[in-house]
DNA sequence: CTTTCTATTGAACACTTGTTCAGTTAGCTT
DNA sequence: AAGCTAACTGAACAAGTGTTCAATAGAAAG
């Protein structure tokens, strides 16, 4: 019936923030209830909505903030990069693997969460989705044209290449028997095999 | 309060398996109720139970018989091919385009459902996961091995070219712009070019 | 010290959930 | 026609859901 002890507002919303995105993550938007997360943070389910209108904007934001911290890093890193095609695949092969292995919660929940989102929500966070590929795209494409990438789809190239790396969050721990720096350069091995093999032998 | 006119428990079940099929893949076990599941049927939620234990049973029974589905066909395909690991990757890879592409809601519920299993279906789901894994491992072993393939690391070339290939699910639309059979065409060149590429560039 | 604002509690609300089962009707067998 | 079995209905049960909000205590400002 009270205002808690050493109750701060902000610190609750960053708690809030992390409490979904952990539950999200692990059992599933539609799975988790309200009082779960709340429980999470360490309040009453009712003080949730001080801080977010509702569940499905709970759910919104977190991806919409992933997705634009991930364009927004991206759109830095590339500005760091030499020009040329090969330097930016490197260079987005790299970065993605980063990213993307800081952050398992948010990138689970960013691929697994879309049939939730309701139907504005999954058009923006679709968008979002789209830019990003479109950046790997832009690159496939200028390597095509320029000669130096052998591809007959950079389309599908794109989404070959952002599926094979999406995947390292499935399996990639920390303590496992692979660097993360190896998981780069092995699957950068892979996506120049992808792109660049020129002399490559015909299947059948 | 009564049997329905014509009702038919062979039927019921039938339609039991397709509805909850449809609806899993579209919404998501979680965010579909059995009664959701019995309307689509045409009966009551009560009657589901005469063909399945519970709501988890029914998730699980779809799950594994998928699997074993798809481990009991490989194994019919693959005894139909030569024996050398090209002519193995290459069966595989078409297999495994063309029977996820008739399966599509199947396919979807068998990777986005995991978490929704209770611990000892999760176990029995991944331990047919790991066996179809092992298969294209196994193929991949033979042929770096045999100085066919050139891969620094078999296992993680296996979880690359599954995530890829099971990507196809996320964007194929048969009224698409590719027939599938493009579609196996084109990642069997980029597979071949992950595994077999022997002068790629170096990266750097 | 008083006033104002912030941040929460706790219960209510309307609704939904998975599951059970006595009763009823349709279909089949004798 | 009678008896038995199959297949369902419909409501109950216990529990849970998302969301709201009046009341209250803590914190900050004057």
């Amino acid at each position: 019936m009270a205002r808690k002890t050493g109750s701060s507002g902000e610190k609750t919303a960053s708690d809030l923030q992390l409490a979904a995105t952990k539950l999200f993550a692990r059992h599933g938007y539609a799975a988790v209830s309200m009082r779960q997360i709340a429980a999470e943070v360490g309040v009453q389910a009712g003080a949730l909505y001080l801080y977010t209108p509702d569940k499905q904007s709970l759910l919104f934001d977190l991806m919409h903030r992933h997705m634009q911290e991930l364009l927004d890093a991206w759109q830095v890193e590339s500005g760091n990069l030499p020009n040329d095609p090969k330097s930016q695949l490197v260079g987005f092969v790299r970065f993605h693997i980063r990213f993307h292995l800081k952050r398992v919660d948010e990138v689970f929940i960013a691929y697994m969460e879309l049939r939730n989102l309701s139907e504005d929500n999954f058009a923006s966070i679709a968008n979002q989705r789209q830019a990003y590929e479109n950046q790997l795209k832009a690159i496939l494409k200028s390597g095509v044209e320029s000669g130096k990438f052998n591809l007959a789809d950079p389309k599908l190239a794109t989404f070959s290449i952002i599926a094979m790396l999406t995947g390292i969050n499935t399996w990639f721990r920390n303590e496992g028997r692979l660097a993360s720096t190896s998981v780069e350069d092995i699957y950068l091995d892979m996506v120049l095999g992808i792109v660049c093999c020129k002399s490559r032998p015909q299947p059948d």
